[in-house]
DNA sequence: CGAGTTTGACCGGCGC
DNA sequence: GCGCCGGTCAAACTCG
């Protein structure tokens, strides 16, 4: 219990989606290891059953990976996505690897096992708070991720993590009976 | 002294 | 073409 993140994600319950197949395919896993990098696969991976049980759309996901913002998308046409800019093509290369995480904390940086190298920090319109960027410190890794807080609750902290770790994380100390917590925003996030 | 952070400058995409 | 904006770079700085 020496993670942050693990301190902040103790109250939540979680479902347990299976999206990893080293999980296997029963539908309960006693003590599942959960890791972080486990969760930064492509977004074509995605089963219908994750997005279900996690209130999570493809659309959703999709309009968070293209574009980095979410706001109403066009149902009716499906490779354009509304973003704060206006209607923003659709790149499935870009959705691939891109997964965003809502929860509140009061760290402004969360402890995710991985090693990260702040490499911007931009104040974005119409936002009350400074958007940070980061890279994966390990060599030959290029994973980045942005962190910000929420525009309604700045409470909340949103993660947002794109590509996928090319090595084992430096430290091991996430574990969960379940993954992912069913309360953490995502079917709410609106960056 | 090396690694990480800060921050202004720069760049490219997009809308008009 | 121009201006806006988000994302990235890189020099200066800080810290252990």
């Amino acid at each position: 219990m020496s993670s942050p993140l693990l301190s902040t994600m103790e109250n939540f319950h979680y479902s347990n989606p299976n999206p990893n197949p080293n999980y296997g395919a029963t539908d309960f896993i006693e003590t599942p290891e959960f890791e972080l990098s486990d969760y930064l696969f492509p977004v074509d991976e995605l089963s219908d059953d994750f997005l279900l049980q996690n209130e999570m759309t493809s659309e959703f996901v999709q309009s968070i990976s293209s574009s980095g913002s979410y706001s109403n998308p066009t149902p009716s046409s499906a490779n354009n996505i509304k973003c704060t800019k206006g209607v923003k093509k659709y790149n499935k290369v870009d959705a691939k690897s891109r997964v965003a995480f809502r929860f509140k904390s009061d760290l402004d940086v969360l402890d995710d096992g991985f090693k990260w190298r702040k490499y911007g920090k931009k104040m974005v319109k119409n936002r009350p708070n400074p958007r940070n960027y980061y890279k994966c410190s390990s060599g030959g890794c290029n994973v980045k991720k942005r962190v910000e807080r929420d525009n309604e609750d700045s409470s909340y902290v949103i993660t947002t993590y794109e590509g996928i770790h090319n090595h084992q994380s430096p430290s091991h100390v996430l574990h969960y009976t379940q993954f992912p917590p069913k309360n953490i925003g995502l079917h709410n996030l609106r960056l």
